[in-house]
DNA sequence: GCAAACCGGTTTGTGATACAAACCATGGAG
DNA sequence: CTCCATGGTTTGTATCACAAACCGGTTTGC
């Protein structure tokens, strides 16, 4: 399972949980929850609708406009399958507890003698 | 809490999980197990020791160098401040099961208006 | 010996992108 | 009319993920 970078970004993963959670938020509250500019808010939402994953409702309310924001089904389900996947790497961390050795290392001044060949290289000229 | 864009990055992520399961491990294994190109791996390997994340130690073995990569202890105690920053965003959605409706809008055909209105406003030379 | 291929990485070029500043259209106050 | 506020959108820039090209050195084929 791959991490969508489309959600994994931290702005837009915080966007989603927070819309996961309230049916519907409009520009003004996620500016100011998220502590967001207007700007960043706009193009993330921007991706977020392209996605699919978020429905942009405009409209007015009396004479000035108002836009909300929702989760689709498919933004549910994708953020939904992001956390399990989450979980699946944090999970697999634990289970490899005793995986690799490689290699019985001769271990010298290694990291030195790196350095000195570096420098040796650089000054050929 | 806030995400770590270091730790965040997914291949980063991928890296600081897999190196939280095995104390150690070479280059090759890393490309090879997490299926990145040398150059990337190299230049996120990089940004994590820079974060002092991870220590990185080259050696010998017999001629050929051998470049092994381990997590530091603030390396394993942010990746596990990362875990739970994400969890408690995770948590913090279905807490707010019911925090805002906001307003009761008109809902006319809102976004044919506004689409109108952008028209007309560029049509204005 | 000498070229060609390989090994273990590092550096470089570039296309994508996160972000805020500047902007735009409208509404209301004085 | 001028000035400020509201609700966004567009634009410019600085960063960054990624792979291709590169590099020092070693082994292989001839």
């Amino acid at each position: 399972m791959e991490l969508d970078r489309i959600i994994h970004e931290p702005v837009r993963l915080r966007i989603m949980a927070m819309l996961s959670g309230v049916d519907t938020a409009d520009f003004k509250f996620l500016v100011s929850t998220l502590g967001l500019s207007k700007g960043n808010l706009s193009s993330h939402v921007d991706k977020l609708e392209a996605a699919g994953y978020v429905r942009v409702t405009k409209s007015f309310n009396g004479k000035i406009t108002n836009t909300q924001y929702a989760l689709t089904a498919k933004g549910r389900k994708a953020l939904e399958k992001h956390w399990t996947a989450l979980d699946d790497l944090r999970a697999a961390t634990k289970s490899k507890q005793k995986s690799e050795a490689i290699a019985p290392l001769p271990r010298k001044s290694s990291t030195e003698l790196i350095r000195c060949r570096k420098r040796l290289s650089r000054g050929a000229s």
